[in-house]
DNA sequence: ACTTGACTAGACTGACCGGTCTATTCATAA
DNA sequence: TTATGAATAGACCGGTCAGTCTAGTCAAGT
């Protein structure tokens, strides 16, 4: 039972490391199986394809964003527009550290992903979008609770919210193609700026 | 002279629509061969390597961006602010047009690329950054033109300038997701929010 | 003791990859 | 007419790809 979780496991967090460190396309099911120490076989048993243990990598790591820093940054106890700073925030450690030990930036998984695979693979697509989707809602909640709070004149959360993410999405993608983590500690900060009026009334 | 010419622009626009719609690593040189009706010993006459036509693709589209839809958006007698109106306009009807053609929305090869091939090719990262910083420059004078003419309160041009290509390209990642170019006219005028403060003085 | 089924092992398949090579065509210039 | 070199043609190369297949291991259930 032990060694059956940890095959499984072992292909997603190499997969996922591979995955976001190179490309989807790049990176092989046997490279991914030489360095987590699994045969073909084995891979096979645990994910029918390449495209379902992209999947999982997907999965995997929304999960572990939305328990990990995102959580933390979205906390209810912090001032809202103080966790757009927190966000910002953790993304620039967070690329920063991935630099200093591999000598390139990384990026977004999902944003690589996304980018690389929505034009070829609908399901991928989907999936990734309904990632994005549930970030944007983070945003959302953030800007809902700081309109109630009369910290910031009302507008289109939804729209904004949105616009923050693609916001994010944009620096760290900047950022990688500078292979410079400091663009979004430069930038970051602006996305405190992005607003979408409130659509006409009349 | 005429074929040569020929030959060689229809493998690079070949390539450039094959890369644009799907990916680097995803279209081989046959497939480009065989759509562009050329064989693979005048392809490698004409190009050394994948890599040389991919820098190749990448100036043939600078440049065709630069004199096309950037130069009529930020053309000097349009008021600097209406500017960025008109160039979130181009992006959204170009997507538009090429996925009611295509059916799927290409997003931006230079962003696509980018984040394709960062981490694996620094030439190729290295003309993206090139191509990035040309045109966030773009934005720099616009924005300095701006503040020129009282139109906007003085911030930090360079940086707000780089902030709003990452937000055009974080829209259009955002959109290519969706596989929706809507996202862009629905979020676009937000850029003209964004702004970073200028640097501390003393 | 025997069966079952999850799991591992790794050889193998056919397709395709980027790139090379040799042979040939063809326009130009001597 | 002949020589030259750019351009074309397409067979070919070693390697890699995702995925298949067969054989076998091993722990739990009866």
């Amino acid at each position: 039972m032990n060694t059956v979780v940890d095959t499984r496991e072992r292909i997603l967090t190499t997969a996922r490391e591979l995955f976001h460190g190179r490309s989807y396309a790049d990176v092989g099911i046997k490279e991914i199986c030489d360095l987590a120490k699994v045969q073909k076989g084995s891979f096979y048993h645990f994910f029918p394809s390449k495209q379902d243990l992209a999947m999982a990598v997907i999965d995997d790591m929304a999960e572990d964003w939305a328990h990990g820093f995102v959580a933390e940054a979205f906390d209810r106890n912090l001032p809202p527009m103080e966790r757009l700073d927190y966000m910002i925030d953790a993304a620039y450690y967070w690329q920063k550290a991935a630099k200093d030990i591999e000598g390139r930036m990384p990026g977004c998984l999902f944003g690589n992903l996304a980018l690389e695979v929505s034009t070829r693979d609908e399901v991928l697509r989907a999936k990734l979008n309904a990632v994005f989707q549930k970030a944007s809602s983070q945003f959302h909640e953030t800007l809902d609770e700081a309109i109630e709070q009369g910290q910031i004149a009302p507008l289109d959360a939804q729209a904004t919210s949105q616009a923050m993410l693609a916001f994010l999405e944009g620096i760290i993608l900047l950022a990688k193609t500078r292979n410079d983590p400091e663009v979004i500690r430069t930038l970051g900060p602006a996305i405190k700026t992005l607003r979408v009026e409130l659509p006409m009334e009349n």
